[in-house]
DNA sequence: AACGAGAGACAA
DNA sequence: TGTCTCTCGTTC
């Protein structure tokens, strides 16, 4: 009965059948199998064992072997895996790459023995390769794959006897019988001789590099950092979601859940969406429960060794970024999602998953309870339906400034005095800005045109410290044009939009002596004399927010809230709320000062955030963008999908554009459910044009429907799909 | 993603 | 006519 099985590359490709050779066991499913590819090999992920059809033994290339003898992916993930293939309309390995980090480009060892009596398994490397395809053909050889056992290169002694070498080459020596050592230098700092008496050794034969078996490696954990302080609180044994307080209060308040987990003998899953904040909640966690630990920055041994690790299931909490979603964990316990709502859960690639929604689809498989924490209530958790719980707020003294009419741009009045006060006193500051760079753009006073990029519709930033002219999309640069390249008047000048380097620049003119440091995307000064509680003030944009907290750190303020809150994204308000409720975040001090800056002092924004009673206000606010969300028929309400067409000209991407939207009219998608086509706001980037359409569908069913009906390319224009996208502008009415 | 086949663009 | 670039389709 021969057996076929489909296996997923970590390509953008469908799942390819294979034949499991005639003699051969198949794997299991969810196990690692090299199978051949486009003349070469790649291991795949098997994803359905089944009996073949009576053809596909002639027209099917056989799998080469397993990697796994237990399943690296589980059942419920590979499920996991075709439902996001599904809901995403992205290719299946285009999925697999999204979400499993490991074991996919491991390195492996595959052999060949040819058939009949006496012969022996041969690594294919030793083979020629037009030889070896010829007799695969025949079917006459086997072959087999098997992970490569990991080696480390060490220096060991050659000679068991210390007196074959006679002075400082003997003490070398007998420190090398101890065991093996990673290197000369090593064995000369312990022994304590020079590196060139070890290099002796070697020369002489006494010693030599030789490859000896790596045991597992795990990704290293973070430096302890405080305990946790549990507060006495009742929480649901079921699902619910976790708001309020600081990111070190949830965690200490979801401590019990995590042991309670242990001590019933799973391993509950603890996911963040950032590095740092994962080694942050680590760095605590570890201080109290057995901790495994996976992130984007470990190396593959390691992701390999966590993957074992986690396999072997004795309990621990299991804690990741995304790459660890899919770890094979045999016992699971609850799935926690720190900080749930941000904005870095939304992949930028590939088949740009929104993390905690595949992760809720894996703990619904595998049944799991399922805890979310953040700042601020979201309308997503509340369509979720779970139980809220409400941690008391931070201690935040707040004071917002109104521009309009104000005296000083960009620091007014007020934010002048409180940096002063700073300085006198010695503290510190951050002073968060939307943007990095000088300006947002170089703006014409006379016919108020900007200078824009060749390749992208967008303005080039202005960045004074180099006077250059940069594209924040392309990467392309320019001088500083003299004159206005439209209208050829003398008369450019930054735009009103202050960056970080205008910031820094207008508050080292204040205060000419206090150290003023800038923290964004490209400049990341050193700010270890904050860490080390030295005066100064920080100059950042909201990458601030994955540093650890400043210790002395009494003023923060927000340079312009107007401009956090016009972000072309329906969820911009929401944003702008949790950003202002995680500035204590930034501060080890108790009660720092949080000053706003701002044209609309009554945006619902600061209504929410300075009402007198703060749940009342948060849930009030919740409320509220609920309603306009349902009106307006946004998510989480409706499911939304973003068509996005792209072409080497213009006109050829608006027919492909209206050719799509036309189609799916007449399959019959409703005029409420199919906005556009028009032209991106950035309508060309990188040299392409750019449109969009939006899809919005009552149920995720639904929408599936009309993706269907989305063609992968038209009219020489390519065409991507966004499903849930996070920088949807505001559709009124 | 990576490769090869076929279609135009350009120089000789 | 050759060669180079670009687009398009295929990969099991």
């Amino acid at each position: 009965m021969p057996l076929a099985c489909d296996v997923l590359l970590p390509l953008p490709v469908p799942p390819f059948r294979y034949l499991v050779p005639f003699d051969g066991e198949p794997g299991p499913v969810g196990g690692r199998v090299v199978v051949p590819w486009q003349g070469t090999y790649r291991i795949g992920l098997c994803v359905a064992v089944y009996r073949a059809r009576a053809d596909d033994s002639l027209n099917l290339r056989e799998t080469v072997g397993w990697l796994d003898s237990e399943p690296f992916v589980l059942d419920s993930g590979v499920e996991l895996l075709r439902r996001l293939t599904e809901a995403t309309s992205a290719p299946a390995g285009v999925v697999l790459a999204s979400l499993l980090a490991t074991g996919l480009r491991a390195r492996y060892r595959h052999e060949v023995r040819r058939m009949g009596e006496g012969h022996d398994w041969e690594d294919v490397a030793s083979l020629d390769e037009h030889e070896l395809e010829a007799q695969r053909a025949q079917g006459m050889i086997r072959e087999r794959a098997f992970p490569a056992q990991r080696t480390l290169t060490h220096l060991v002694a050659t000679s068991d006897d210390p007196a074959a070498a006679s002075g400082k080459q003997r003490l070398a020596l007998e420190e090398l019988l101890k065991g093996p050592v990673e290197s000369a230098a090593q064995v000369a700092a312990a022994a304590g001789v020079s590196a060139s008496t070890v290099r002796a050794l070697i020369t002489k034969g006494l010693a030599a590099y030789r490859e000896v078996p790596a045991g597992r490696v795990l990704p290293g954990l973070p430096a302890a950092g405080e305990r946790l302080e549990v507060p006495g609180l009742q929480l649901p044994d079921g699902d619910f979601d976790l708001v309020g307080g600081l990111r070190f209060h949830r965690l200490a308040a979801l401590l019990p859940l995590l042991e309670a987990d242990l001590a019933a003998g799973r391993s509950p899953m603890v996911l963040a969406p950032e590095v740092g904040w994962l080694e942050e909640a680590v760095s605590r966690l570890a201080n109290h429960v057995p901790v495994l630990m996976l992130s984007g920055e470990a190396k593959d041994a390691e992701r390999e060794g966590f993957w074992q690790a986690v396999a072997e299931g004795s309990p621990a909490v299991i804690t990741g970024t995304y790459a660890a979603l899919l770890a094979p964990v045999p016992r699971p316990g609850r799935l926690i999602l720190l900080e749930a709502c941000s904005p870095s859960w939304k992949q930028p690639a590939g088949a740009r998953l929104h993390v905690p929604d595949a992760a809720i689809e894996l703990a619904r498989l595998r049944e799991l309870t399922v805890v979310t924490a953040d700042a601020v209530e979201s309308p997503e958790m509340r369509a979720r339906g779970a139980e809220l719980i409400r941690l008391p707020a931070p201690a935040q003294r707040l004071h917002v400034t109104d521009l309009n009419g104000a005296r000083g741009w960009p620091l007014d009045t007020d934010l002048v005095r409180v940096l002063k006060q700073v300085a006198t006193r010695e503290r510190q500051g951050v002073l968060l800005s939307s943007r990095r760079g000088f300006s947002g753009a170089l703006t014409c006073k006379e016919c108020s045109s900007q200078v824009e990029c060749p390749h992208c519709d967008l303005p080039l930033r202005y960045h004074q410290a180099d006077g250059r002219l940069r594209c924040h999309q392309c990467g392309f640069e320019r001088t500083v044009p003299p004159n206005c390249p439209v209208c050829t008047s003398n008369s450019l000048a930054p735009a009103r939009a202050a960056g970080t380097q205008w910031l820094a620049q207008a508050v080292q003119r204040l205060l000419p002596d206090f150290p003023v440091l800038r923290l964004d995307g490209d400049t990341k000064d050193d700010l270890g004399s904050l860490y080390r509680g030295e005066p100064g003030l920080l100059v950042a944009t909201t990458a601030v927010f994955r540093r650890p907290p400043l210790p002395r750190a009494d003023l923060l303020a927000v340079a312009l809230f107007d401009a956090h809150t016009s972000m072309s994204d329906f969820r911009a308000s929401e944003t702008t709320l949790r950003l202002l409720r995680q500035l204590p975040e930034l501060s080890l001090n108790p009660r720092p000062l949080t000053l706003i800056q701002t044209f609309q002092p009554q945006h619902r924004v600061l209504r929410a955030l300075l009402a007198d009673d703060q749940a009342l206000g948060e849930t009030e606010f919740v409320t509220e963008t609920c309603e306009r969300r349902e009106a307006f028929g946004y998510p989480p309400y409706t499911r939304m999908a973003r068509v996005e067409l792209s072409a080497r000209d213009r006109a050829s991407v608006a027919q492909a554009a209206s050719h799509v939207a036309g189609s799916l009219r007449e399959l019959g998608a409703q005029e409420f459910e199919l906005i556009g086509p028009t032209p991106a706001p950035v309508a060309r980037l990188k040299g392409r044009f750019l449109y969009h359409l939006l899809l919005r569908a009552a149920d995720p069913a639904r929408l599936r429907e009309l993706l269907g009906h989305v063609p992968r390319g038209s009219h020489g224009a390519r065409i991507l799909v966004d499903v849930d996208p996070r920088d949807v502008s505001v559709l009124e009415g």
